[in-house]
DNA sequence: CTTATTACGTCAGGCTTGTTGACTTTCCAA
DNA sequence: TTGGAAAGTCAACAAGCCTGACGTAATAAG
């Protein structure tokens, strides 16, 4: 079970990154950089009555206007009661806007409004800022690991969800 | 401020990696990878009366056997009084033990019982399992991107933080 | 030997974000 | 016309974070 260092890999190769105490690191890693990437909008957010929830369905609701409720729950992975009452004060402050839906009525399909994609704005800006520094720092061919890493993380229907994102630019 | 892919890279390099687009894709592998991330346990601790909270408690009393409750609530970047109700069922359900230091007869120090050991064997084998996986499906070099731009992301104290870490096997 | 500081624990109260369950309204489609 | 999907609402609850205030024990500083 403790796969420890000495111990000889299992194939021919040199699976030295596999062992436990690298599993580790990159836990931790995951951890602490997770926390590091959701700070700057945390701090932008508790000015105002909003929290993480809030600026997840922002972006969402940014990144594809139009988006029904349904789409956004999906994305989201959390309960239409809990989105609701997140949603409910984004349309009352106005910076979401809810239109019935034309081909099915019953939707309601989310668009942002200036207001909202000014608050989008600031709030991805900062994250961006971060990103784009240490994109920058690692380098090219550190991101496109940094990149597969992430993918091979997540299941099946998660990554589903990523690739069907509508991708302007990855050519991966 | 939108730097849009066709338009020309800053430097003379190819710096397309760099264009608002792709740090959206990059924060959006963040956001799912992470939480495929923590499903693992989070699917276990359920079942029990516990939350995430527990569990990174139980990581880090793991990782560093008899650390004091002032170096923990450092390293979770939480109030005494949010780590203190955690750390005292756990405390309680006989998970982990707190003796009395011996240099500083005030401070407590942390340790895992077995059972304690037991759970956080359980909980850290899921993730380590996941973490594996990604890691061997991507390969050595993207293991080390993913790590560069992890430790890129984050800022000056949790780096520290994180190096400070006993890193037992990691020659970076 | 006082006094200040540090480490820890705890009580009280509040907030966000998530959950279940039950129910209604609206609307499409068979 | 009727069944069922989509959306929204109300109520109740829990985890997990927060601040503020207070108390105790032990060390450090004067």
């Amino acid at each position: 079970m403790q796969n420890k260092v000495g111990i000889a890999p299992v194939s021919g190769e040199n699976l030295l990154f596999l062992t436990d105490d690298q599993l580790r690191r990159g836990i931790e890693a995951m951890f602490f950089a997770y926390r590091a990437f959701t700070s700057d909008p945390d701090l932008i957010l508790a000015d105002m009555d909003y929290g993480r929830a809030h600026h997840r369905a922002l972006h969402f609701v940014h990144r594809e206007p139009g988006l029904t409720v349904t789409a956004l729950l999906d994305v989201l992975g959390v309960t239409k009661q809990s989105l609701n009452r997140v949603l409910r004060t984004l349309v009352e402050d106005g910076l979401v806007e809810s239109r019935v839906g034309l081909r099915d009525r019953r939707e309601r399909l989310l668009f942002l409004t200036e207001k909202g994609s000014a608050l989008e704005r600031r709030l991805s800006e900062t994250q961006r800022a971060r990103m784009r520094s240490a994109y920058r720092a690692a380098g090219p061919q550190a991101v496109a690991g940094f990149r597969q890493v992430l993918e091979a993380m997540m299941d099946r229907d998660t990554l589903r969800q990523f690739k069907a994102l509508k991708d302007l630019s990855d050519p991966t």
